[in-house]
DNA sequence: CGACATGTTGAACCTCATCAACCGACGTGG
DNA sequence: CCACGTCGGTTGATGAGGTTCAACATGTCG
């Protein structure tokens, strides 16, 4: 299941990082960052793939380099929620506990820039300036789930497929870069498939395709195919949204 | 609408708080109280009063000394999500942004001690082990506000009303202290109107409502009136709530 | 090719929301 | 003092939004 490689980054690869300043290495300065490099390792997995399950333990965290981690709960009868998306530059992993309470798996494929549990926190002790930017960023994400909280305790199901596209318009530059600052309809790819969109909504597959053939209609979206989508009344899916 | 009194606290006030090892303060040894004591102060708050507005700047942080705070969120039709709640010995306030996510509401008669916004924000870069403290206060509550994701997305009416009914039996001890340890079934004042239960489980007054003479019907709960629970089945409670 | 996974669409059903009536407690003002 | 309105809560009748069950389409892989 864990289809996972390991490559040694080469000698300063921190420095040219895409991520430099835009994950919590951002709070290192260079010196500093070497003591990062060192016990910082890539991983890679494919999609589908599990990264770490609910309840056991997870022996190191990870900076997003690129494709989407979903953060599962389940129930005892099996019914899923998505309780978390994390793109590029997200960071992975619950500190101060070793066991992970939730499973996180690849939506897509996935790279990480991973540092081995104990080491980590060793350096967040050291560097209380990279503890500050990881509180930064667990505050964020706190938001964001409490944004998530009315969508899934108040939103229609129309209202939160479109929050759903919404969101993705805003993270559409850091799940498929390739796709950024183009004229015309922004197009890019669902990381999600309909029953990962269905978990993260609290829908169901069913509804969750009609409501996007729903939007087709409308004319707020159209499919190249079932994976890809193009925007275009960005206005509108955001009305839709109501948020 | 801000039913606020504030009273200076006496010399020492801090070190023989009951809060003293339970709250953030914990982090902070007894020299290093004094500094975190000068910027305190206690407020207080009646039952259904504003404590912060969404959106707006809020001047403080605070430490939950008594009562029950509710954070809302609300769309722009009135739609409104309860996305957590604070009880004794928990924070209040978002560190650094000025402007608060979501709108504070003191769900019982309140009492807070209260800290400056950027006095505490010194505070909380003088001494790391505080930022610590906090950080991992965020943590918790992160995971919280995810358990709670899953319920708000996967679980029934029924399910939904007893997880609520069973949290606060974990917390009925700091949210009505008189009532610990003694024997007999749990009994214990609701926090919340049926209004706010329906908007903490994305339900409907009337459905909280029916879900609550639903459980007295099967015995597993009774109502000494319509605000004060007592549980006679806790086992059945935490099967029914299904988590 | 058949087997399987992913997605769409239709029909029937059910949970929960909506609308409405009612109750008791409380406060207020004639 | 009682009539009145208000607020929090309960209960009933009705209906809609989403789920469930089922069939079908499409694409992929051995």
């Amino acid at each position: 299941m864990h289809a996972t490689r390991q490559v040694a980054p080469s000698m300063g690869a921190c420095q040219t990082c895409g991520l430099r300043h835009r994950a919590v290495c951002a709070a290192l300065n260079d010196t500093e960052l070497d003591d990062l490099q060192r016990i910082s390792h890539r991983k890679s997995f494919e999609a589908g793939t599990t990264v770490a399950l609910e309840g056991e333990p997870m022996d190191y965290f990870a900076n997003i380099l690129n494709g989407v981690v979903k953060m599962t709960k389940t129930l005892a009868d099996g019914r899923q929620q998505i309780v978390g998306l994390l793109f590029p530059t997200d960071f992975l992993g619950r500190a101060f506990v070793t066991e992970a309470p939730y499973r996180a798996e690849a939506a897509t494929d996935l790279e990480l820039c991973a540092f081995p549990h104990s080491s980590f926190e060793q350096l967040l002790h050291k560097y209380p300036q990279l503890e500050h930017r990881l509180l930064e960023s667990t505050l964020s994400e706190l938001d964001t789930a409490r944004e998530w909280m009315l969508l899934l305790g108040r939103k229609t199901a129309e209202e939160k497929v479109a929050s759903f596209l919404h969101l993705l318009t805003k993270r559409a530059d850091l799940s498929a870069p390739c796709n950024a600052n183009q004229d015309g309809p922004l197009r890019f790819p669902l990381p999600l498939t309909r029953t990962d969109m269905a978990d993260y909504l609290g829908l169901t597959i069913e509804t969750v395709s009609r409501q996007i053939t729903r939007l087709k209609k409308q004319g707020v979206i159209s499919l190249v195919d079932s994976r890809t989508i193009e925007v275009a009344a960005l206005e509108d899916l955001e009305d839709i949204s109501g948020g």
